[in-house]
DNA sequence: CATGAATGAGTCTTCATTCAT
DNA sequence: GATGAATGAAGACTCATTCAT
């Protein structure tokens, strides 16, 4: 009886069900990155986690297939912002630009530091982390910044340097300038700051530090 | 009898034990290092570095109070090759003497390859290895270089920029060039290669990248 | 919905979980009791614990800290039926009272053995069960029995003995007959056997082994 | 050569040795019994053993077998003094007879206190060393005083009691008597003080405390 | 004989995972 | 689906004993 209704309802409900189960996946794995992000993946307990997540250990067995799959989910999660932003990344011309970019890389550590922490940590010691969710990402962005620097350095704009030796420096100065929040030694800078930090960044890309001669 | 002499023969028995047992004590600290590096700290088992180090897991107990301990002695070795060299970092000049410096850093990194790994790693965790062992020496690496770039500024030769910024974004720089190498995705670079880095390291932190426009 | 019956049977369903907590603690603490009676503290291991509670090892610690945790249970629970008897101990008058308290020494003894055992032992070398558990609850029987014998020496009914002395000596004469019990070299007595026991102690304390000889 | 002095001078040396070896040993077990008696048998280590005995953990094997025949040659060391007692013990007769043989087992006590510690520590859990050297002296201990009491009893002098459980009474008020002393929370009584328990133990075991009525 | 470093079996404890309720 | 007690494999550490020097 009400077969059809039933087929409705039960969609319904088959919808419903799946955004809750969505958003409690979502919930675990803010919880666990935060756990993992203050003890490191091997450090945390699968308790620490229900415990964060507010829930009973086995729930989480409810979700995921274990404590290392949470952890490539998190490295999963982390992705989406920076695809993101890799997308809006072409077109770069001037400073403005680049400057803009940066700030926006600030933007995606700061929303997302447990995970971004996470992810660079336990990319340290896990080669499927690494390979899969960083060196990857790593590869588009070098790619990307490489291009560029090789399409400035053919109109003469840029010195001719190693574009992909660039692109690592200038990920590494990227990343110091962030190293205190990423480490936890620092709160997350304001977005003057952030003006400022990535305007330094750029700057020293583009001029370095010494004084023109001519 | 012979009272003098055995004075003598037990002193040099005893100078011997003392050499074999520091020697003892190093063997374990690298075979450690390594597994650490590999695994890190919390993953490393205490059968797997006595495995390393070649000798029964009990031995392990008669040099080293625990296994912390060793992690702690480990960061305490890689401190002197990196003291040595603040000690020689003084009077730099122009870009020759820089390049050298970094050049030495690059040293540094390869020769202690598996203790630099590891108490990079470590110090993303453990608060006190960071604050003992890395921020420390972190710091006075920041004096150095802050107070040489803050004269140049004073002198005219750098722009006005933030000293303690920069030295952040130049160890970034540094880092970043053998990152493969601490990650242990790429061999130690030759001495060529080092060359090469230092000068690319110095070379943009000094002019950028951007061709000069006037 | 249904909040109100909700609530209770969600009382009821924390009852009852609390209830069997507290069996299984009792369960663990009884064969607990019986390992460190059969082997003493520091021979027994958490496994055997565990055997003999019929656990796994691990289960040992849903309940407990740790094997002293245990330990320190067992001492606890052993206290309960001798504070009892210490409530009722007051008022002695005459030969059939304290030979009917001696009794009621014997039944705890009796009933309570492994904890009684485990308590005695321990407290030859732990100085926090001998502090807490045992002196002190000695110093309590002390005061209640040196009380009555000083006062009945008031009033003329005992000869002048020094009283904490005589306490000490007759706990040591009501020990000793339950010794082979406590050791475990003899089954527990039956009950005419335990008040035989306790006129012997009761009518040594009393009259000595000699004929009047006037 | 000299042939006949060598064998003499190895005779001599012989001697030497063996009373070398024999004092070595007991140091040994002088020490530790004092260890034995602090810790526990279990709870002590050889390397505590050795530090005490001040020679190298390796020596202690050229001396005794192993840990637990170092307890054994405690257990039977404790033995002599209690025989010579036993061995005078014959022919108790009156009041002062008896209060001398209690004085005399204070003295043993006092002056072989590590020894008799451990024995009565580890006899409690240990079923050989309890066989052996406890239940052994104390049913020797049992006969003698057994057939005192029982032929006192024959000749009038005592009241009809068990012999044996009255032997076993006395024991216990005797042990009690030194408690203090082995638990370790009193030092060892002066003489002065020994005379005065041991004529409470005596005028206890023969008067009891009640004052004639008669 | 004395020494003490080396050994590895044995112990307590933790924790990811399972499963009955 | 949620719960959390039960599980047992694995890990850090101890210590009696051996043995090369």
């Amino acid at each position: 009886m009400a077969g059809g209704e039933g087929g409705t309802s039960r969609r319904r409900f088959e919808e419903r069900r799946q955004r809750r189960i969505a958003r409690r996946r979502s919930e675990i794995l803010a919880a666990a990155a935060r756990v993992f992000a203050d003890k490191g993946y091997a450090n945390a307990t699968t308790k620490e986690i229900a415990d964060a997540a507010d829930i009973a250990e086995g729930t989480l067995y409810n979700y995921f297939g274990g404590k290392r799959e949470i952890l490539l989910a998190i490295a999963h999660e982390g992705q989406a912002p920076i695809e993101a932003l890799l997308q809006d990344a072409t077109g770069l011309q001037g400073r403005e630009d680049m400057i803009a970019l940066v700030e926006r890389g600030y933007d995606v550590f700061v929303s997302q530091l447990p995970f971004m922490r996470t992810l660079l940590l336990e990319a340290w010691l896990d080669d499927v982390i690494f390979q899969d969710f960083v060196l990857d990402r790593f590869q588009r962005i070098g790619e990307l910044v490489g291009a560029y620097i090789a399409q400035r350095i053919e109109d003469g704009g840029f010195r001719p340097v190693d574009p992909a030796l660039t692109t690592r420096m200038v990920l590494g100065m990227f990343i110091s300038t962030i190293l205190p929040l990423l480490r936890g030694t620092a709160p997350p800078p304001s977005h003057e700051r952030r003006h400022a930090l990535a305007e330094a960044v750029v700057d020293l890309l583009l001029d370095g530090i010494r004084v023109r001669q001519d």
